[in-house]
DNA sequence: AGGGTTAGGAACCAAATGGTACAAAACAAC
DNA sequence: GTTGTTTTGTACCATTTGGTTCCTAACCCT
């Protein structure tokens, strides 16, 4: 029928997703976008637009692999790891402090981009529910009143905790803390 | 002996806090920087050399204003209010969600540049320094054993809570929040 | 093999970017 | 008022920005 792409699309957009991630929109230029996603100018703005409209798939790319990994992992774990799964959540996986795309992108663009800011809370949504899930399996891990608040402390934590390890200050063991928070 | 400036440096200086404060530093244009100082090209080049040094310097009276001024309200505040000034910390005292200038500079310039990244955790450690000085000049705020760690997660929640604040998603009572925190 | 269709890539573009040059203007000292 | 010094504002600049054009290449189908 037609000449076939010489890329996956889900790989290029898999490599947005990291440069954004890293750098946020503003400071990640075309041409720096391009090679992150082994593209050429012509091949990307065919398949992809524009570089906004970029940006926002690889938010829904973020929530559909990163975030539903979080989540995932906190629907599975078990009684004995359930205060190490949500300290996982906090550790940073990556050997640049690219944080959390979710939070990077509510301070970057959540004032004057509403489509980014309904997406990042949507995600921080499934966070906050996946949290409050493992509380809830888990009666011990804190008090039935306020579980719900609980899992809002928790995804509070994790954000500042993300927002403050861009800047490489000092860093915390958070199973502890987490455990110390819930046997309470 | 020579022609006098027309513009205060203080008043200007707190224009750039104010833009960089709500949009960030890469948000920010020079056209828009310069309206938000009542400046001209001219005088801004004379008086704050480049825009990246200008950002340092608003970064800096923040400190000297924004922050100086929270410390000393934890500091005066007495028994009864212990709780409601640190709740205080975490109200955006804003009509925009401009957030907290250090989170934002964190995110946004934390990674690669080293020197916002430094003042940013310096400003940072003295806001957790004020709130551990609450708490240690109430021994019942807070067990007396994890009073510093009461402090960095008191700290790491209102980071949260600035960062999420940008995308106005729900907010919550942070009075009645810490205080179920410390008063376990 | 040829036609139809889409991908790829380089050249190109207008606009916006941060930053500079320089002449006019406003003051102080004399 | 003249001189010396600094501010102010405009015009200007090179570079970078995101985005478009358009021609060629590659493939499928018949």
């Amino acid at each position: 029928m037609a000449r076939p792409r010489e890329f996956e699309y889900e790989t290029a957009l898999g490599g947005a997703m990291d440069i954004f991630w890293r750098q946020g929109y503003r400071a990640t230029n075309l041409p720096e976008l391009l090679d992150a996603m082994g593209l050429t100018r012509g091949s990307f703005y065919k398949a992809f637009g524009e570089k906004e409209a970029t940006y926002l798939q690889a938010l829904d790319h973020y929530d559909a692999k990163v975030v539903s990994r979080a989540v995932e992992m906190l629907e599975t774990c078990d009684l004995e790891t359930a205060t190490a799964c949500l300290a996982q959540l906090f550790q940073s996986d990556a050997s640049d402090n690219r944080g959390c795309f979710i939070c990077n992108a509510m301070v970057e663009m959540g004032v004057d981009n509403p489509a980014v800011a309904s997406k990042a809370n949507a995600m921080a949504a499934r966070l906050r529910d996946a949290i409050l899930n493992v509380l809830d399996r888990f009666p011990g891990t804190a008090k039935a009143a306020n579980r719900s608040e609980m899992a809002d402390l928790i995804l509070h934590l994790y954000f500042g905790k993300q927002a403050m390890g861009k800047s490489g200050g000092p860093s915390a063991d958070w199973e502890m803390r987490l455990k110390a928070l819930l046997e309470e």
